[in-house]
DNA sequence: CTGCATACTGAACACTGTTCAGCCACCTTT
DNA sequence: AAAGGTGGCTGAACAGTGTTCAGTATGCAG
């Protein structure tokens, strides 16, 4: 049951967006009553948070199968096409990812944000090589990685 | 009327989000009846904008100031450092501009954007003289404004 | 005093997320 | 076979939302 919400809800979140999908849309698309979705989900935001969340596993995987490379360098031109080609590759979930503006203001700072976390390090510590390897040009590395993800993702 | 429901919507959203903000809420606080609002603004959406865009104004007014130099390099530079400034000086207003992620769905691409879309311009133009010029390395105009736009962002 | 705009009201509609008493099928235990 | 739990699910109910619209008040022309 929790499966079939979670792959219902992921569908109609992706073509309705998050607001204008209610829950007892999603209900009725499953068949059962408004009730049954808090038996699984303490609230609409979780859901969406355990979606989201899920949405970006293949994507941290892609990441890190692109980071191979033993030269820090090559590894961080290797993630930055590999986020490419994954937003190119997998438009909605690219999109159920990111452009979906929704709660996130309830726990940006959650333990739900696992998968984001994950490939938000992995760059990270790739730049962070990068300085220690003395192949760029120092700076602050947190900074650093902000500047290049949203270089990326624009 | 339309300016002081204008002006305690611009206090509630900022202080609420806009989710949180209900036209009930804002119509008891005005002390009127929530049918008045729609006297002026269609929807919640176009008041949001509204209230989104002119806070884009005194925005653009200090990017425009701040790219006065003759020098399209030192002038591109110039709108970053305003850029930044900004966002730290009123840190209010900046994020009532971007970080409220909000409806934005429906009229990405619709009028209202005006200061917005100024602000745009104005970096576009910048960066176009800088290629004009051969003082870059040259690329996709519209691209590299994005990545310079997200660039300063981050 | 009558007519006519204008500005506003507040009840009503069709929704929303969320809760909770109760139901029903299943599995012990007696 | 009867009694008692127990977990999964229901659907009515609550409090709130955005939005609409018939109706009211106010002030200004003729």
């Amino acid at each position: 049951m929790r499966q079939s919400i979670l792959e219902k809800a992921h569908a109609l979140f992706m073509e309705q967006g998050f607001h204008k999908t209610s829950l007892r849309s999603l209900a009725r698309a499953l068949d059962c009553s408004p009730g049954t979705i808090y038996l699984y989900f303490k609230d609409k935001d979780e859901l969406w948070s355990e979606i989201q969340n899920r949405a970006f596993e293949p994507f941290f995987q892609q990441l890190s199968e692109a980071a191979r490379s033993e030269d820090p360098v090559k590894r961080l031109r290797d993630i930055a096409c590999a986020y490419v080609d994954f937003a190119l590759d997998m438009p909605q979930h690219y999109e159920l990812m990111f452009l979906q503006q929704a709660p996130m203001n309830a726990d940006q700072n959650a333990e739900h944000w696992n998968n984001g976390k994950l490939a938000h390090d992995l760059l990270a510590r790739t730049i962070q090589d990068c300085l220690d390897q003395g192949r760029v040009a120092p700076g602050e590395p947190e900074l650093m990685t902000f500047n290049c993800w949203s270089h990326v993702h624009g």
